[in-house]
DNA sequence: AACGTAACCGCAAACGTTTGCGGATGATAT
DNA sequence: ATATCATCCGCAAACGTTTGCGGTTACGTT
């Protein structure tokens, strides 16, 4: 029921007695179109209200102008915020692009990628869901040769571009900044096993605890799901343990804040009595009690990178070898970790 | 640089001698195709992993089966979730979304609009931006005939099917909330003047001064802007006032979070010295000292009837007349209202 | 044997653009 | 006057579908 009678190119052809060819060619301001001429349709495609069939353009062009962003939710901030500066580059350079969900799950993964290729999208950027340990559904996307890029949450096990941010040296300083405020027992609670960022961000962990010698004890790291019960438990059950861990890094500011949660219902003072330090900067971050303090990541730059990187493909004709780039982080100190009076 | 050689339609007619029409027409199970042929279409499209063009498809029918989305902000988290909802819904329906957001501007608002009808969106559903007081954008669009329904931010000036929440009843719940537990000088953190759905919550906040017999003075409602230092400088400013205020309604969470945080750094104890309750329930609420009591609106039932009501219009050849819905809110209790021994 | 009627399928137009090629026109050079 | 050449524009095909209409079969009826 939209537009029962749009204006076309043939309209203002005919209107014209000119053919629509000549239209078409003066619209996009071709030079074999005489000044005159060119003028006059311009002027009589304002006045009617011209506006050009995306739909046929797009079928002879056979291109869309549109990508596809696959997050594992809406709810973090993080991808929210990603959200937002990809849809503002992707804009400038005039390609809409449409958001998937999959809410962590490895199912909707796969069916939203089959969405995106039937709604024809040119391109696909994501990030992987928490449960996505099989890439079948991806390698089916590459054969099909539609660009991709994949930011934050990656695998080694996939050859695309990718932007992501150095998790090791993020997590090593994190741990470092804890160590330095006197910390000695030091917990993690990681993410699920099968999440390369976690681990990267794990072995950065364990490196500084290395390089500071300090012991790493596997009983100090969780693997967590990101549930919010799930997190809580593990937190009480890691401060359970016979010697308890006085500073904890966390992979995210969501578990971090349902951690400290728990820890305020059962009466664990922070950082008096553990220190913690998260991933992420969420901006609610400065609005707790304590603070808390967390990596930054540049999600303005991050974003410009991954449609950059994307559109470098999109606008190649020749296949591009798959680029990765990392960016670096910044520790944001807030009350949470600066424990005063035990610095070692 | 796609498939440069994807399998047509027409493909498929060549190899099985047949005609396109057929092929089409077998593919999409007429009854006027012989059930063997069909079932040979349909096997061998199935070997060449034939995928329909949806260009072409939408091209003849003219249908995008994309609705457009635009929001103020992505960061809220209302905003985030909404789309999520959104997104849910649409999708069942077999229909994608493209999302703009508007920061908040007038401009950037009427602008996303533009790119929308450009790209051919069959519908769009909105949340005004704080900044928009003129709706002549909003007109050009339904002088269009495109199919639009308005959530949550919506003006009376535009007739268009909306689903909101009960403003006034949830504010006036909220503030009757307050006193119930003993406050006497209400104040109230107010959004933009010209946003209809302030006034609303205002009005309730007022009704209920009404109700109670307490007084309503101008002086303790403040205006703002939604961002963080306009709010925090305000916030002060109300607790600066001869005989400050023992309660306030915020309009938003996020307002809320500015505030607490702006009395936080100046000693002034919640709700010990005031009490706070708030809007939109954003799931870190709880995570806050104290948790900030706030009324949840029900976003998943809110997303839903959107769409549905957008789907109304898309399906319907007639035009159909525009219906809002009115959803009803839940105060969600906590620890930033409970004031103990100040009840009167 | 002729006819009517389903059942099945193909032709061609249509959706609104873009684009290669060639045609007409007029000016310029010979 | 003719040949040459720009300049400007139209023809028609193409993109991959869908769909109204008409055509061919094959079968059962009389």
């Amino acid at each position: 029921m939209n537009k029962n009678t749009a204006v076309t190119i043939k309209d203002i052809a005919n209107a014209l007695n000119l053919s629509a060819s000549t239209v078409s060619r003066a619209l996009r301001g071709m030079p074999e179109i005489h000044p005159e001429t060119r003028q006059a349709v311009l002027q009589l495609a304002e006045d009617m209200d011209y506006q050009p069939n995306q739909l046929a353009k797009n079928l002879v062009k056979s291109r869309t102008k549109t990508i596809g962003l696959i997050l594992p939710t809406l709810s973090y901030h993080f991808f929210a915020s990603m959200l937002n500066s990809i849809e503002e580059a992707a804009m400038q350079a005039g390609y809409s692009v449409v958001v998937c969900q999959t809410n962590e799950s490895y199912l909707r993964e796969v069916a939203q990628i089959q969405n995106l290729l039937h709604s024809q999208v040119e391109g696909v950027i994501m990030s992987l869901a928490r449960d996505t340990s099989d890439f079948e559904h991806i390698y089916r996307l590459q054969r099909k040769n539609v660009p991709l890029v994949i930011f934050d949450r990656y695998s080694t096990d996939i050859d695309a571009s990718r932007v992501i941010v150095d998790n090791h040296e993020a997590a090593f300083k994190a741990t470092q900044h804890l160590i330095e405020n006197g910390c000695q027992r030091l917990g993690c609670m990681a993410g699920p096993p099968h999440l390369l960022i976690s681990n990267e961000r794990l072995r950065g962990f364990k490196d500084a605890l290395e390089h500071y010698g300090l012991p790493y004890n596997e009983r100090y790291v969780f693997y967590n799901d990101f549930t919010q019960e799930n997190t809580m438990m593990q937190a009480l059950n890691m401060m359970s343990l016979p010697t308890p861990p006085d500073g904890i890094l966390t992979m995210t500011d969501r578990i971090a804040f349902a951690t400290m949660y728990a820890f305020k219902q059962k009466g664990i003072r922070i950082p008096e009595d553990v220190a913690i330090v998260s991933f992420n900067n969420d901006p609610t971050c400065i609005y707790l009690s304590p603070s808390l303090t967390s990596v930054n990541q540049p999600i303005q730059e991050m974003g410009a990178q991954v449609v950059r990187l994307l559109l470098k493909q999109l606008e190649n004709d020749q296949p591009v070898v798959a680029e990765t780039i990392v960016l670096s982080t910044q520790l944001m100190i807030r009350e949470s970790s600066m424990v005063e009076g035990r610095k070692k």
